[in-house]
DNA sequence: ATTATTGTACTATAATACTAGTACAATAGT
DNA sequence: ACTATTGTACTAGTATTATAGTACAATAAT
């Protein structure tokens, strides 16, 4: 997987690289037991700090989406996050009504977003 | 003019009012010599500080973009601003990211956002 | 056991961004 | 002139972000 980070984004570094990890995870293109580089490398390879990579696996980490060990690497989580469905669902529509809203408040359509997410369907699966 | 704010967003709330009134100039829901919520009133709307608001205001009064006058109020200018095309698919995208982010963290994916808004699409007006 | 590799903890620091609070200044309306 | 309404300036506090440096801890490989 490769990672890439805009720092003209004004979108912090380290959370940058969570929403990658995150979206690579939501669409399959990294799955459970999965490695990821080491911070040493990830931090050499995006030209930051060590310490910044370190901090995206750490929140990562305490919210259960990898595991990491000490000597071998950062891992995927290989358990799904058990959430109960209703709250899944409720989480859903919460999170699709901003979505509108802000849209709307920008003058975009329900129907340019589905666009939009339509496209990003086509990006990941390799 | 229905402003929102998203504090969770991580976007600044100045920010997030200069896009709402460029977006809304674009595509003609505000048109030169219309009069925007006073500094104070947006302020409360919001439940921000009107510094913020004014912050927004002048950065935009800068650009060109309003007229201000003290004891009057704030006006859009009579040049009509384009938002290019490109700029809008970048908002587009900025909104997707973010809330799909927030969906993946809570295990949900692309597919079920998709869903979603399909469902939604065909109960009525977003 | 030793060594290399991995992640972790801690401190410090600098820069910047954001917002709030308060007081001020200009104009409109009367 | 007076007052209300409007935008503006100044100051300061708080949080965020990012970096640097150093040392430490756990595991894997040998």
């Amino acid at each position: 997987m490769r990672f890439v980070i805009d720092p003209k984004s004004g979108i912090p570094f380290y959370r940058q690289i969570i929403d990658q990890i995150q979206f690579a995870i939501g669409d399959s293109r990294l799955c459970g037991g999965d490695r990821l580089p080491t911070v040493r490398q990830l931090a050499v390879d995006l030209k930051i700090n060590p310490n910044t990579v370190a901090r995206a696996y750490q929140e990562l980490e305490i919210k259960g989406v990898l595991n990491t060990q000490m000597g071998t690497g950062t891992f995927i989580g290989n358990e799904k996050i058990e959430i109960p469905e209703l709250e899944r669902r409720r989480m859903l529509n919460q999170i699709c009504t901003e979505l509108l809203s802000r849209a709307a408040a920008y003058g975009l359509t329900l129907d340019e977003v589905r666009d939009a997410l339509a496209e990003r369907a086509g990006e990941g699966r390799a």
